[in-house]
DNA sequence: CGCGACGTTGATTTGCCTCAACGATTGTGG
DNA sequence: CCACAATCGTTGAGGCAAATCAACGTCGCG
């Protein structure tokens, strides 16, 4: 039994790969320990890795002109995190990526990811489903950003990921819903009171 | 010179392909003429189609509860466009996708489209360039929603895309970014008279 | 020409933000 | 292990960006 068990269960679940294969697809990933608190990816800085999260949290937030922080993605065990913009193009980061917790990833390099890609037409797959479910994810959350208000928002994240607000802290939440920490406060509270 | 020479264009920018797979590739696709005002996908209906723009312009867009539309994408020639939602899980599109101009596409099935990314390795490449770059885009468009007030987004978008910006009716473009067409009447005055 | 779709303008309202002050909880060094 | 600071969340008062509602101008098209 691998450490990295996770990552490939995750990966098997999407395409089906022989034993070689996945020694094959392992072999480039770094494992590694990061602290709360620390970041993995800052503006500036090229994204040069794709992170697998084993165990852990992080969230991935910008900074406006008016130094105030808009959570972009938040990501707990088997979901990946990574600035894309900064990653896909290889240019600078807009973004921050910190562990809200101690964490454990698994780092897959640009240059290695494509190399497996290249390699094998099944990594290539793979990568491309991801992909194709970022892209879905992501449209969803533009039409929820759309069309809901700020009490809705915040209801169907909770309803959807129920595990993880439990673990994120407020400020984090509020910003990724696109509110602040006040008006969540508010929300939280009126509803307190009907029961 | 092949009437579908701008989409050969459009892959060999991605992937390098020989004659045949050229045409490998091109037979999938359908030659459509989309009359304007005219659905290519609706809300309750699965979307079986990735389409993309030869001539004309699209708008694809959801109606909320209370009524209102709200423009998740837009796109011209040499774009795609779909309810990816519906098309990526072949479930119900929440969507309608509809014709902005008369318009010329070329349509590709989802069995098709998983025929092609199975059958070479290259085509299932030029799909996972085209998702990762989907993807960089929807996240810069999230982050634009949530750091951004009404004019600054629309500043930007005609920044980016103004020959989009003329084609396109005001309430789609309105739609498009968060706003009404009465606010998006009122900037575009206010600049006006600046003058 | 006349109708329907689209855009404009004004008056009013509101959802959410800002600012400020204050509790609660967490973390840390002595 | 306690004391104190820093971080995080709460609550209230007031303000503003953008929505709503309503009425009217305008353009394209059957």
């Amino acid at each position: 039994m691998n450490e990295s068990q996770p990552l490939i269960d995750h990966i098997q679940k999407r395409v089906i790969l022989n034993e070689d294969e996945v020694q094959a697809f392992l072999s480039y990933f770094k494992y590694l320990k990061i602290r709360k608190r620390q970041f993995i990816i800052q503006p500036g800085f090229v994204a040069h890795h794709k992170n697998y999260i084993l165990k852990g949290a992080f969230r991935a937030y910008v900074v406006d002109d008016n130094g105030q922080d808009h959570t972009i993605q938040v990501s707990i065990e088997d979901w990946w995190i990574s600035d894309y913009n900064s990653y896909v193009y290889q240019k600078p980061a807009t973004m921050f990526v910190e562990a809200l917790e101690p964490s454990i990833i698994l780092q897959l390099d640009y240059k290695d990811e494509a190399l497996l890609k290249h390699q094998n037409h099944k990594f290539e797959t793979f990568f491309r489903i991801m992909a194709e479910r970022s892209v879905a994810h992501m449209q969803r959350r533009i039409i929820t950003n759309l069309t809901m208000n700020a009490e809705d928002r915040y209801k169907e994240y909770e309803a959807l990921h129920p595990d993880i607000v439990q673990r994120m802290p407020q400020y984090a939440l509020a910003s990724y819903l696109g509110m602040t920490t006040e008006y969540l406060s508010r929300l939280r509270n009126k509803r307190a009171k009907k029961s």
